[in-house]
DNA sequence: AATGGAAGTGAGTAATCACTCACATAAAGT
DNA sequence: ACTTTATGTGAGTGATTACTCACTTCCATT
């Protein structure tokens, strides 16, 4: 992995936890590498520990279980996820005052947004989805941030945009379902199935957002 | 899980093995219930043999490691996930002889075949996606049948549709990109994500079909 | 300078791991 | 009936596992 610029793990971590020491923040940087590589349950603690070039005890001095550092680990990124949801701006710089094309508009923010933010966290993402199938408690965490923050801005956003523009007859779920797999489709294949392909990315974000206003739109 | 009707294991797996003997049967049903519960590294054999009820010696007469195991689960699967492509029908059926909505037609047909092999298949398909990750051999292996198999296909398909109706100026593969993700994204809502959720399925069905057409229809 | 608490260590531990092997049994071929 | 081969067994193996603990080192506060 590159050396330099790691910085953004400690950017995410410091949402739950303020301060780490050196060898606290090297063995987070080894597991997150080693945790994405080869999974948590493959993943032993003596090895993190000589990733990091701390002692095994180091690891438990800091985290009471193995699993206890997967979940710091973990946890931070769900909340990051809901971010751009919670800042009210998002929806406001959309739909603010002057007549663009709003559907447009919105997915391309919302789309950038979200492929700035995997293209930083492949890492810590991959880890999530392969662990949030086997770890209850991850689940319920993510389940809650979507329903609780994610969910509603989405359904406003939808109702506005049924005002607005002419959207097809398809019940508010099932567009979101549509739109979100699309985008989380792009995202996917983008970074994790297909990352070494050459991506043409501004270019693949304007057929998704086409692709995605035409199959909601109400055809006459 | 369900008691009855576990003739599908054996019906995916005597594609590359013949015959099973009654207790390697009973191995291969519990790793695939194990595995994909818990995780292929996550899973011990001693556990695989007890719940198999047989020594855990026995399953190292069948297979010589545990990875072993694993692979002639999964390879299988990748097989089948092939089939309907292999099928000449399944082109001539669509593209046949009377005119009918050929787009609508193509795309139900592919959904509904896919729906019924992720039913009955979800298990294997969760080990699969899970294990694709951290296996490259397994990887390979999806990637040369997808490639060689199921893509060229799925390209004609797209140029016989191109010709007959009118479709959006998009490259093949983001089409073929924009259209999987969808057809992907719906099933693995619908059966990984979301199981217990109340769906509709035909007309969910019907949503995305209208969906990817329209979001792939030429709108003058 | 003395003290106390946090950070770091690494040898040690019981449990579990994947896998082996000598042996028992059953089935099949001669 | 006799031999061979395939199938099944479970106690046993060394390696590895997550985790502990008595100990040292470091540093801030008095």
């Amino acid at each position: 992995m590159e050396q330099l610029d790691k910085e953004w793990i400690k950017d995410v971590m410091d949402i739950s936890e303020k301060e780490l020491t050196p060898k606290q923040a090297k063995i987070v940087e080894a597991a997150i590498e080693i945790f994405s590589e080869k999974g948590f349950a493959a993943t032993s603690t003596s090895e993190i520990a000589k990733q990091a070039g701390v002692a095994e005890g180091t690891i438990f001095r800091h985290y009471k279980t193995k699993k206890d550092l997967l979940i710091s680990i973990v946890m931070p990124v769900i909340s990051k996820f809901a971010v751009p949801f919670l800042a009210e701006k998002f929806l406001l710089e959309v739909f603010g005052d002057e007549e663009f094309e709003n559907f447009d508009a919105l997915l391309r923010k919302l789309i950038y947004n979200r492929y700035e933010f995997v293209k930083k966290n492949v890492q810590l993402l991959k880890i999530l989805i392969q662990e949030m199938a086997y770890h209850s408690e991850i689940q319920e965490s993510f389940k809650n941030v979507f329903v609780n923050i994610s969910l509603p801005k989405f359904q406003s956003a939808i109702k506005m945009l049924r005002e607005k523009d002419q959207l097809v007859d398809f019940p508010t779920e099932t567009m979101l379902r549509l739109a979100v797999t699309t985008i989380v489709g792009f995202l996917i294949t983008r970074f994790i199935i297909m990352p070494d392909y050459d991506w043409e990315d501004e270019k693949e974000i304007e057929y998704t957002i086409q692709f995605i206003r035409n199959g909601l739109k109400d055809i006459k």
